[in-house]
DNA sequence: ATGAAAGCGCTAACAG
DNA sequence: CTGTTAGCGCTTTCAT
């Protein structure tokens, strides 16, 4: 006696069977393959209306696809981060996949754990954030699924790529701060293992250090480490100001590390200047006023999809595409009047 | 001939034979299941670890769990949502189960369309957060699997819910404002759809309409709707103030809205006092000084995972949890000095 | 254009 | 304590 209250859902053979056709003949109606005359696809169509079936992405994933794009992201508070997924969603609205997203847990092997979950989820594609992993280590994980990495300038690698040219974007933060008088500039940015690659963040890191060499203010240069987050970041900056306050401008890393510095400074008395980088929302709020790169993270995002979508279609080279980042200069305008 | 370079990842079975055992028994290891030997166990363990062997999910749910949990997001910018998922995430630390997030796609039966392609993809249990599903769609969508949904006040459903005292939070935020000496309290929130049911939002509005009356200020009732997010909560009231700017204080339905009327308000020259809800880590930021109602998001999105555990293990009735907001009183302190 | 049948990798009885 | 076996719901040759 089975409970007629809650029936099973229905499966592929239920459609069939209402519809007096094959299994097979649903399956191809519905991925519209080759070979199915309008009257099937009529009824077919009917029939799993009438019983409101939905294929189970399980089964499929067993002999085909799943048609779902994972994305793995390092910290869901970063607002770039957040424009990245959204550029990556209206990308992929009317077509067939489904984004879903794996948060990396802060701390234990970064991204990696998500991306492998991923994977074990059987993705078509994945779409990957984190700095940390190593390229080695990526693919392997992998397999041979589609892959593009954001922010990692690996221009060799087997993956495809998408980027901001952060060298730039760093020299014109650079060149607005010793336009401004700065000299004991300090970078705010996160930890060695994601700067140590040729990650955004990296590559950051490094242009920081050049333009302070190039200018010649080697002696000045400090290098503030800390972890993902605004506070975070303010902490590091509260810190440093306790410790030796002898900087007059701080360059984030990201907004949210700036934005963190921002807070730091304004609870201080001390008179410094913060630039960030990526331009999330909240930067361009008059009370926070604050200077930083803008990249457009929508389009960002929507990139990477279109280039999942390319791989799993068949390209096989690697490609790799830059953005160009734009200096944007603001000065707090608070209170207003 | 098969390439060497790129050998198919190793089954079940690959580990059985390399273990000299059978696929049951190398089945039972992984879930830790009732009747294996020491021995068994560690030639199996040894076998995993030397093929690099990870059981696919989708093979898995083909038959039983998939220790997967779905997190349905209206709004990845929403920093309240954030926190929830941070919460959630902690909670799942250490458990066999992975979380993974499908953003509603704004527009289309928001959070639906998530929901529904989290249980394709079946999922163990379902933590969602559209204040838009209708509770019958949803228990129909889901089927049998367990669901908690945050912020709905339905103490009568069958799923769990998760809520914060949207009532008296609100009272709180009145009392403040009227304490100020407001009467002419604007209230900002999200379309009509997402109101009109047990949603945090509808309470949220009917507790302001209610408190407004009571306090003899019916005629001064203001509801401002718009969109998600910070842009659409700032283009509205930019439009109010142009349209009508008598109010002298608003209340945002939560703080991305809220933060949003901010910035439209510190753009103006008006003199109009912001409340919000939630207190999202950057409404304490000085420059902005929002006056805000906590919810401890991080405890409800880890109690939501907790329910939904217990449901998983069987627990059949539904719970209802609720949090006690607080008010925080805030003042912008910008410029420092 | 359509259908029959094999099989993807796992788990869950059930036998031994 | 251990192994055998029967599917789960799909997609995919391969016949017809």
């Amino acid at each position: 006696m089975t409970d007629p209250g809650r029936r099973r859902p229905a499966t592929i053979e239920d459609v069939a069977i209402r519809a007096g056709v094959s299994r097979a003949a649903v399956s191809k109606v519905m991925r519209n393959a080759y070979g199915v005359s309008d009257a099937m696809r009529e009824r077919v169509n009917a029939a799993m209306a009438e019983l409101n079936y939905r294929p189970r992405i399980a089964a499929r994933a067993m002999r085909g696809q799943t048609y779902t794009i994972g994305v793995e992201i390092p910290d869901l508070g970063n607002q770039f981060l957040t424009r990245v997924v959204d550029g990556a969603l209206a990308a992929l609205s009317g077509t067939a996949y489904q984004l879903i997203i794996a948060p990396a847990e802060a701390g234990t092997r970064e991204g990696l754990k998500a991306i492998e979950a991923l994977v074990d989820r059987a993705v078509d594609g994945v779409l990957a954030v984190s700095p940390r992993v190593d390229p080695w280590v990526l693919e392997r994980a992998v397999g041979g699924i589609p892959v593009v990495m954001l922010g990692r300038h690996d221009n060799d690698a087997n993956y495809d790529t998408v980027v901001g040219d952060d060298a730039a974007g760093t020299r014109s933060v650079m060149a607005h701060l010793f336009g401004l008088g700065h000299r004991r500039i300090a970078h705010l940015t996160i930890d060695e293992a994601s700067t140590e690659n040729r990650s955004a963040h990296g590559i950051r890191l490094r242009t920081y250090l050049e333009e302070m060499t190039l200018a010649g203010f080697a002696n000045d240069i400090r290098v503030i480490r800390t972890g993902e987050g605004q506070a975070a970041g303010s902490a590091a900056i509260r810190a440093a100001l306790d410790d030796d306050p002898t900087f007059t401008a701080v360059f984030g890393g990201h907004d949210e590390l700036a934005i963190g510095a921002l807070r730091a400074v304004a609870e201080s008395s001390a008179h410094i200047a913060v630039a960030g980088y990526d331009d999330v929302p909240i930067a361009s709020h008059p009370a926070l006023g604050l200077t930083t790169v803008r990249q457009p993270g929508a389009e960002m995002g929507a990139r990477a999809i279109e280039l999942l979508l390319e791989r799993m279609n068949g390209r096989d080279r690697a490609a790799h595409v830059a953005f160009t980042p734009e200096l944007v200069v603001r000065t707090s305008t608070f209170p207003p009047g």
